[in-house]
DNA sequence: ACTTCTCTCTACCAATTGGTAGAGGACCGT
DNA sequence: ACGGTCCTCTACCAATTGGTAGAGAGAAGT
């Protein structure tokens, strides 16, 4: 067996509540989608819902391990940030069910923010001290970083992730517009985080 | 009678919508909210669909009339762009789930996406026709206006809606919260779209 | 008094939901 | 041969789902 049951089932649930949600999603139709039985699923899971934050947890520590590769790296200022853009890029490209699913955890009535939190808090914490550190040395536009982090968070997501968005506004949604997507993002905030 | 029953429909539609999501709202729900039956939804809505469907119509015209009234005062290059940053806001203020019930249809696997981009869609030209026009005035850093639409988009829907990832950073959701945002983002956004 | 229209309700339904109980097969060490 | 563990299954369940049928109340026009 190249791949075990409970991987499989995260793997398709990854891609189902990232795309559809987790409301929209009955283990019914996850099942079906694997070719098993529900009871199987809740053989590995106590619940519909343990499935989901397994689901989170396993795409929180996707999401950090690629954060802290690129931290350890040390680039400084905007650089670092590109490279990261580009690393959230090439994730969004090959599973764009990931960041789905961050957005439907973050979304306002959800359950389970805690449990990203608990995952993204201390990228978050450096995030910031990056900012603070790079507008101190003067490589970067001074603000407030907890704000201007918000704003690339938003930036950055978003435009990875509104696929829709964008077929509404006419744009492709092929992997050679997503490298334009790419490099127009880079631009943009290359543009609103460099120093005057 | 205050309001129609239709409409009190509507306006909790939207909250609930706006806010759990389509799939997560029952009918049954809904109308125990109203104090009414759910068949009474189903009188004046052939389906649950159709309520979706009726939210998202309305939503979008409330959207497009901001746009409209801002569009026809005719500002000129950034100062156009921090005026409907600020109705943007003071409208995801006063009705968050406004804006949650966009980012519910823009969703990947949404249904309705046609029926909001029929509404959207001049707007999204106008939009278009007017970052070009200010790039070539010079009044604006030029570059691809649908990407640099794009990625506005992102960056103001995103600051505007992600309440809980901002609160996953530390960040306060008051109302003072959103003006600091809202201050923060024209800064960013100004420095991304000043013409160098 | 009569019908008609508008509105909200009760009663009901088939399908789907998440979840439980437990049978049975495959493989294990003994 | 045999008991135990791991895994997937069938059978079943109560609750909830979106939706239908139609009763009944009230107001309005005639």
């Amino acid at each position: 067996m190249a791949e075990s049951t409970r991987e499989r089932i995260l793997d398709a649930a990854l891609r189902a509540y990232g795309t559809d949600g987790f409301a929209a999603t009955s283990l019914d139709a996850l099942a079906a989608d694997l070719g098993i039985r529900k009871q199987t699923i809740l053989y590995y899971f106590p619940s519909k819902h343990a499935v989901f934050e397994a689901v989170v947890d396993r795409a929180a520590s996707d999401l950090v391990k690629v954060f802290e590769e690129e931290a350890a790296r040390g680039i400084d200022g905007l650089d670092q940030v590109e490279a990261i853009v580009k690393r959230v890029f090439r994730l969004a490209v090959r599973q764009p069910q990931l960041l789905g699913l961050i957005r439907e955890v973050t979304r306002p009535g959800s359950l389970s923010i805690d449990r990203l939190s608990a995952h993204t808090a201390p990228i978050f914490d450096r995030a910031r001290d990056f900012l603070q550190r790079e507008m101190d040395a003067g490589r970067m536009r001074p603000s407030d970083p907890e704000m201007l982090l918000l704003s690339l968070y938003s930036t950055v997501v978003g435009v990875a992730t509104e696929l829709e968005v964008q077929r509404a506004m006419g744009i492709s949604d092929s992997l050679r517009g997503a490298v334009a997507r790419r490099q127009e993002l880079i631009r943009f905030l290359r543009a609103a985080l460099e120093p005057v």
